[in-house]
DNA sequence: CTGAAAGCGCTTACAG
DNA sequence: CTGAAAGCGCTTACAG
């Protein structure tokens, strides 16, 4: 099926000169004399010629690829960094190869085999759900790493960070200042050192308010949605339940809020509901969700430069920190009397 | 910063045989002598050892890669068939170059000459919003091309479809069913022949039940949020609103939603809607919505299974064609009394 | 400015 | 079963 695609030989042969002319022309060498290098970019052009990746990175031991390794792409979070590292590999002619782990370890195995067969220059990992293994098995391949909200640092592996505890702090402090005292925390069991930090926030909150901390309104969900709603059927069963949740993402607030209202509440009346990430539906919920929200592009952005500053050879901070962004809507209201 | 990695010479000499005889052992090839293959496996092993794609591509002349290009990556219907792809490329031992062209023309020309570099050996295009020139781009590559919910049929292009008159027609039909007159279309301006055919779809179930077209009913959207908002908006500006909308996709779906809710309307009291996808979000809006469902990641895998089939040499049907399935859920309810 | 030569890391006929 | 040789398509010192 595949037809012979032409090489550098080929454009050689049909402009009379060497394929090293070719090679330099093609690279845009100014050791070429112009009118020969027109002549040959022409005969290119012609022939429809396309220098061949494979062979021009093993000698120059450069792939100008990285890996993007994401849980899973279909996670509108993942998604956007995606987005954002795409954006800034196409600005630098690099090509993204996408590995998704579907949180599988077997399949994170296969996927780091298949980046480390291709030697992609560097790697970005999306997700903060790291397996462990993972990050072992990345770092053998000595080239550089950036992980996304997630930390771990060494020589090979820099951050690109959302300041999570501040950012969880600053939307329970919003809530307690509209008069909540009983709220609670619904995290992402899956969510390793993010779903740590913004509980960490959370309580810091409690504690400078001098809200007493509940264990009981602190229930892990899963990142998602259904996981968002059973988490709320928990708190909603309580003898006691929360007039406020603080949710560790927007997907999980989606879920919380059906389930709210499922049980016949009202958001904000009955239940206020913050969320985190601002992911595109956000807006559109009802009624629209406050939340913090996450810079996701420019973060995919900052992961992928700093990829490049590090395969530049030039210093880098090992954590870069973003700050995240209280985005007030609909979703809070004061808790209503008696409660 | 990238340390030597070992090659197979380097093995050859640690396992004093020839790097051809490393070659076939690392392969699997039974023309190696058990104990030989044994002892090189070891030590490739030991020295962490990873062949390069690269070379060997150089040889077979095959990348065991293929292109997905997508319109956005954060459209969560391209994410799920990009989810779909990986799944299948993940079982074949096969990696994804994502290309995201953001439907900017001269992206598209960079994408596609990064993959053409990179030779892969196929591409799928995610987007039904394929430029012609992508097209144009991609055909002269000579090598197989799968589209998702596109049509271009050529010796190299070949489709996955969903049943888009079809389902159009059903769920138009089911508005009909709960007694709507006024229907509108609310379609997506970049949608190409996904849009014409739902259209299609509609204008077929009206005229068979007896009902007039009304042209001022069909409003395009952006197949965003904010194009179902606008386009909902015109609509409620008529002397004489529709009673029901058929939107081109779910995220059409949910800012036509909102912009109704901000009108005063209820949904489904005052206006029924209903959408085409069934995302991850749809089962979570509120109220839910009456939506027709593609299996994303299904046509995904049949993308990649097709563009497999075609590397083999395969005979495989020019198009294939999925079904739509309609997902009742309240986003729709008979129109009130003398409207 | 230009070309011949070596080499990147593999695979695979060919000869034994 | 095994090794030497050729070659995939480039880049880049080296020599002119």
């Amino acid at each position: 099926m595949a037809v012979k695609r032409a090489s550098i030989k080929d454009i050689a042969r049909l402009a009379k000169t060497s394929h090293s002319t070719v090679s330099r022309a093609l690279r845009g060498s100014d050791l070429v004399k112009e009118a020969t290098a027109a002549k040959i970019r022409r005969i290119a052009e012609e022939s429809g010629y396309t220098a061949s990746a494979a062979a021009r990175s093993l000698v120059t031991q450069r792939s100008n690829s990285v890996g993007v390794v994401v849980t899973s792409i279909t996670d509108p979070f993942e998604a956007e960094v995606v987005r954002g590292i795409e954006d800034s590999a196409d600005e630098q002619g690099f090509s993204l190869l996408l590995a998704d782990s579907n949180g599988d370890p077997e399949r994170e195995v296969r996927a780091v085999g298949l980046l480390e067969e291709r030697r992609v220059d560097g790697i970005v990992v999306t997700s903060s759900r790291v397996g462990a293994l993972y990050l072992r098995l990345l770092s053998r391949m000595r080239i550089p790493i950036v992980l996304l909200n997630s930390h771990h640092p060494s020589e090979f592996v820099h951050s690109v960070m959302i300041a999570n505890a501040e950012a969880s702090m600053e939307i329970t402090h919003h809530l307690i200042q509209m008069g909540h005292r009983r709220i609670a925390y619904l995290g992402d069991r899956f969510g390793d050192q993010s779903d740590t930090e913004r509980f960490t926030g959370y309580r810091r909150a409690l504690n400078e308010a001098g809200l007493a901390f509940e264990p009981e309104l602190v229930i892990p969900g899963d990142g998602r949605p259904e996981g968002g709603a059973t988490a709320m059927s928990s708190l909603l069963a309580l003898d006691h339940p929360p007039t406020a949740v603080v949710c560790y993402n927007d997907l999980t607030a989606l879920g919380a809020m059906r389930e709210a209202r499922v049980h016949g509440l009202d958001v904000p009346a009955d239940m206020s509901i913050v969320g985190f990430d601002d992911l595109f539906f956000s807006e559109y919920t009802r009624p629209p969700l406050t939340t913090v929200r996450q810079p996701m592009r420019r973060m995919g952005r900052l992961a992928m430069e700093t990829l490049l500053r590090l395969l530049r050879g030039a210093a880098t901070a090992p954590t870069m920190e973003v700050p995240g962004e209280l985005i007030l809507r609909e979703s809070v209201a004061p808790p209503r009397k008696g409660r």
